[in-house]
DNA sequence: ATTAATGTTCAGAA
DNA sequence: TTTCTGAACATTAA
């Protein structure tokens, strides 16, 4: 479910509550749910994390990273239906995993949250977050990319536009939702080969990410009719009344009231575009 | 009973 | 080498 905007939201909402504080305790989920797949396993998190003191919380593509002071740190990945929060969970049956904070006030918990359990959590050393944090296996941050990064990274590939956005490697943090909203405000059509989009486009491009993904974490990310998507502290965003494309097969096009639009299929994955804000 | 859902990763084929 | 497909992970709701 998180993308970019959610895990930000993630992010910022936890902060206050976990930077500076010590660890002093984990629980896995009360409830028979599946138990998370923790990297490495529980006993050796203990031995590595017990007492460690949380010295920043921040986010790298869709994943929220917990850095320790003895520099492991915790990455936390929420894949569909994970959420991190500090209070009142949606419900008691899928909180996987609880670290237990203490600080100078009453001591306070940290729950990860996940429905389906496709989410992870994993404690990495120094290397291991050079390696799977880094540049190798994560492009540019989609808030930090430049325009002729934009060129160089699009021009480097001829799949579809709509597929490349999905593409961690070329952008990080972009997902499904967010890449069919970001190419309506662009007005690309979401089939178009990524190396044959011209200069105004990648720079249109460039300004909707930017803009769409923004305005959705000044909203605190989306939540679909399912309530899905929670903030830290469980409470729904707003982005989804801002939708222009997303989920809105056959309805009017809310930008030039003339188009319907489409549902189409790319990689498996749902796409939605107006054909005529779109142009092929 | 079937399908689809805001994600990632792998195997195998074109 | 790149791109594409299908499947897998697991749960819920329409």
């Amino acid at each position: 479910m998180p993308e970019l905007p959610e895990v930000e939201t993630m992010v910022r909402g936890i902060r206050p509550f976990v930077a500076g504080r010590k660890l002093v305790g984990f629980r896995r989920c009360p409830c028979r749910c599946r138990p998370i797949v923790l990297t490495p396993p529980a006993p050796a998190i203990v031995r590595r994390a017990l007492g460690q003191t949380v010295v920043a919380v921040r986010r790298r593509a869709k994943r929220v990273v917990l850095d320790l002071c003895n520099g492991d740190a915790f990455v936390i990945e929420p894949r569909m239906t994970g959420l991190v929060l500090v209070a009142d969970p949606p419900d008691l049956k899928h909180l996987r995993l609880e670290w237990i904070l203490s600080g100078d006030d009453a001591q306070r918990s940290l729950w990860f949250w996940d429905c389906r359990g496709l989410g992870t959590v994993r404690l990495l050393s120094p290397a291991e977050q050079a390696d799977i944090l880094g540049d190798a296996r994560l492009g540019p941050d989609a808030l930090a990319m430049s325009d002729r990064e934009w060129r160089l990274r699009c021009g480097a590939t001829t799949r579809p536009i709509k597929v490349a956005l999905l593409d961690q490697k070329l952008v990080a943090g972009i997902g499904n939702l967010y890449a069919s909203e970001i190419l309506h405000l662009a007005r690309i059509h979401p089939g178009r080969s990524a190396a044959a989009l011209g200069a105004r486009q990648i720079s249109r491009l460039a300004r909707a990410t930017a803009q769409v993904l923004e305005a959705a974490i000044r909203c605190e990310g989306s939540t679909l009719g399912d309530g899905s998507y929670r903030n830290a502290l469980n409470q729904a965003g707003s982005y989804q009344n801002a939708h222009r494309v997303y989920d809105r097969a056959d309805k009017r096009c809310l930008s030039c009231g003339r188009g319907t639009i489409l549902r189409i299929v790319q990689a498996q994955r749902s796409t939605f575009f107006c054909p005529k804000c779109q142009q092929e």
